[in-house]
DNA sequence: CCTTTTGGCTAATGGTATTAGCCAAGCCGC
DNA sequence: GCGGCTTGGCTAATACCATTAGCCAAAAGG
């Protein structure tokens, strides 16, 4: 390696590279090293260890992420918004498995950027979902929903746990349209009221 | 260690604690034979390999879920059962964590009682799911929708991807009675509808 | 009671991250 | 242009990890 070529961003660089390729798991420090054709230690002089460079792949994951999800909701709103950010989201982690992987990672508590990071995908979700006249508590409940839809199909497709043959974009789509759906038609306090009756139940 | 007390099962009884206990990435062959009272070589009596250990934690993890989301739905229908069988899932995954992230591996095709494993748990979903009269490719793409809402809610919950103080099983609960009251209301033929709607204009 | 099987063990191999310490290339002030 | 400092490679070494080979004694069974 002619000296000076390399620096840390570089390094991320081949890392994401690296981890979409192969799987996260298989990212590995001596791996990476002969990527970039050095040895491994030499990479201690651009990162600190193996897990700051998994912090820097996820908060790369989370700003790709956030970045294109912003994009699908420009000029949008209500289920033409959820829609598109919903798409958005999948795409990304279909199209970089590993950065996305990483992007999962609860960020640590005392790490301000990372929490930082990962509470702004939160907020366009949060952001979409104001157009369906939500507020308070309900708000927040919806929020976690549109999240756990999100990551739960996401995540579902990359472990391969969905087998058979039909569309995955299609289920995507009926999941949050149907979800939608469900929050318009007043689905909220009814399901508020189905959980007080089922608490009472239990 | 006595001769003759140890056995595979009870490898995997300890593995299963073990990885409750401090979560599965931290369950460590040298770590598990400590904790047996041998050395880590003498592991390998009784397991073949780590991923076998793997399989077995996972295999173990798809049938207390199914035990538990099975015994849930009996004597329940419609979204009473949905809600009964999305609780039982997430209070397996909470109490056994380490079981929960093993289960969640993706199992490998030609492992046939493995694949099974996973499959039955699907199942259940599908078979709440026929209370509200889908059929077809609608049947499949709300089971899908079921899992990845159980499974993302519970996997960002165990991953801490949840900040807020407001209670956990209230959102649940909001999450899967807003979706099935999506269904019920007609929501599937108007997702289909508004997805083609999508379609055309991207 | 002797033999076989079993389930521990130690030793060794090759993988991992990481630290210490060396050394030369390149840059910066003079 | 030259000398010193910083930088970014390197090798060597440490401390983990899983896994294999091969030993040996305890238990089991004829």
């Amino acid at each position: 390696m002619a000296r000076g070529t390399l620096n840390a961003a570089a390094v991320v660089d081949a890392a994401a590279e690296l981890c979409d390729d192969c799987g996260l798991s298989q990212l590995t420090l001596a791996r990476l090293a002969n990527e970039l054709g050095i040895k491994p230690p030499s990479l201690h002089k651009h990162i600190e260890c193996l897990g700051t460079l998994h912090r820097e792949l996820a908060l790369r994951g989370l700003r790709e992420a956030n970045r294109r999800m912003t994009r699908a909701a420009i000029g949008r709103s209500g289920d033409d918004a959820l829609l598109a950010v919903a798409r958005a989201y999948r795409e990304f982690a279909s199209e970089h498995p590993g950065l996305y992987a990483a992007s999962l990672r609860a960020p640590e508590a005392k790490d301000a950027e990372w929490t930082r990071a990962a509470a702004e995908v939160v907020g366009i979700a949060v952001a979409v979902l104001e157009a369906y006249g939500l507020t308070g508590n309900d708000a927040l409940h919806a929020t976690r929903a549109v999240r756990a839809i999100i990551h739960g199909f996401v995540s579902l497709e990359a472990a391969g746990g969905f087998g058979s043959t039909l569309k995955l974009e299609e289920s995507l789509d009926h999941l949050v349209l149907t979800f939608a759906h469900g929050l318009r038609a007043d689905g909220v306090s009814a399901a508020a009221k189905a959980a007080r009756l089922r608490k009472r139940n239990s």
